[in-house]
DNA sequence: TTCGCTGCAAAGGATTTGCATTCTA
DNA sequence: TAGAATGCAAATCCTTTGCAGCGAA
């Protein structure tokens, strides 16, 4: 009702303004901008919101096949640190890097048992109910994560990840 | 206010049953029932609520000292299967057991910043939001999991675990 | 006497690290 | 040119597997 969903296109945030911004960041801490470091978040950028790092490799490799996949992880950790990218764990996976959006800077997932799918969303009654529960408990929360699963209305026999995702984590 | 919290202490579940249900699934799959599996079960429910494979080895090993940490993972995996345990992951770590209590057989979790204390609360507006929120985004939820991180009351500099589970997840 | 179980060691998968070389600033 | 960054391979960490011998039923 009050919940507002993001989608999963990619594509939405400005390409131009992200690659200033770790630009910044490199300088700031006094590293270099290389062309590794450029392709690996154009990756990022090209690809969905929910990505992890083999398919960002792969995904570069295809612009320049010599990029090692530790540059990956490398380029990937400063991306994180920097804050333009989160990094995820659902369950025991891979992680998985999003592009941390100014605008929907918290959401929590909605995965489908059947084919992984990842669906964000934000509610803001959800957040204060949080809040409101960590305090009675006597914390003050600085952070959350909320992740549900449930049955999207997909065709499961077709659906490439199904079956994958539905352990008990 | 509605929210019910469980208390990490050990020891408040039936080991008698724990122990016969184990044996009754055994026999149900024709598995055998050995020393060493039993003295797994006892170990975790002599440690706390939330366990993980090492620390379950450290205890059963002080039973009998050549149980081998690969038949922890694997009687681990036979008690996850069924249903007495259930398998946790919170973010990289290594996984977390605990004992299914059929009493609470759903709850969320708040986590200490500093010190790593799991904290296990049950709260049914949360979990009727939740269902709200699914059904708005036309699912139809079989599970989910909450994680929420805080700061707790205690003495940072003396608490063992502090810093170490302070990073995104 | 069967096989399921065990312990050990070796294998796995994701991520990190060491190091000589390459390249940015 | 200095030293940061790269690619490669080796190393980690947690967990699983293969296998020959052990032991429950």
């Amino acid at each position: 009702m009050a919940s507002e969903t993001r989608s999963a296109e990619s594509g939405n945030h400005n390409r131009a303004k992200m690659h200033a911004a770790f630009e910044a960041y490199l300088n700031r801490l006094g590293l270099r901008q290389t062309k590794q470091r450029k392709i690996i978040l154009d990756a990022v950028l090209n690809l969905g919101p929910h990505v992890d790092a083999e398919t960002i490799s792969l995904q570069a490799r295809s612009i320049d096949s010599s990029i090692g996949l530790a540059t990956v992880y490398r380029a990937l950790q400063l991306l994180t640190n920097s804050g333009l990218l989160v990094e995820r764990q659902f369950g025991r996976e891979r992680a998985q890097f999003e592009v941390a959006d100014a605008a929907h800077e918290h959401h929590d997932h909605l995965i489908c048992n059947q084919c992984g799918t990842i669906i964000e969303f934000f509610d803001a009654e959800l957040e204060s109910l949080q809040d409101k529960i960590g305090a009675n408990l006597g914390y003050k929360l600085t952070k959350h994560r909320m992740e549900m699963f449930g049955d999207c209305q997909m065709d499961f026999e077709t659906c490439p990840k199904k079956t994958s995702k539905n352990k008990e984590i």
